[in-house]
DNA sequence: CGTATATTTAGATGGTAGGCTAAATATCAA
DNA sequence: TTGATATTTAGCCTACCATCTAAATATACG
């Protein structure tokens, strides 16, 4: 089941959208995510955890590194959600 | 254009969240609207502020009112930015 | 005009979030 | 086991955000 809260919180920092924009293209360790950003790896992390409690990641340990993913099955119900949330059903303007 | 940052912004808080779900079954006044919520109408205006400045809704005063509605337009092109980000292509993984 | 109604603006406050540095944990390699 | 590498956890700080109350603005009505 989607917790649309955690995941909109997910969403709204411009950081783990871009996070996301880059494991869309395939999985990375969290050493080469951090390659494209200016901040602190362990600022990184607060992110991924994030990312993950909202279960739009995963990660899986990979000798000394941990390697991130996408949680696409999850990504799907997004989707959906998405345009659950984004289609408009015009009634009429119900205003006095 | 579409500010995606504003956008997302604004989708965050589960009240706005809540203002929008309002404004798709048609067009309320700011009071309208507050009947449904327990927080004061200061605190409300204050989100429809921030969902202005995504541009997901528009306001027009009606004689005392002031009636609020969704921007459809709008809505349509975050419906797309918002497919566009969750259209999961696959390449291979690309981890060491 | 003066008062009531509808809504916003201003200013204050408590909580949360994102950033940092330093310390802790885990794995690898001698 | 000792040291190096990779990452997370802990603790701190600042900025922002949602909320509140009180005051301001705008419209309507007598």
């Amino acid at each position: 089941m989607l917790r649309s809260e955690q995941v909109f919180r997910a969403l709204a920092d411009p950081t783990r959208r871009r996070i996301l924009a880059i494991l869309k293209t395939g999985s990375r360790s969290a050493g080469e995510i951090a390659a494209d950003f200016p901040i602190s790896m362990a600022s990184l992390s607060h992110h991924y955890g994030v990312l993950k409690s909202a279960d739009l990641i995963r990660s899986e340990r990979r000798g000394q590194s941990i390697v991130y993913s996408l949680n696409t099955t999850v990504f799907e119900d997004v989707a959906s959600a998405m345009a659950e949330m984004f289609h408009i059903e015009r009634t009429d303007g119900g205003t006095s």
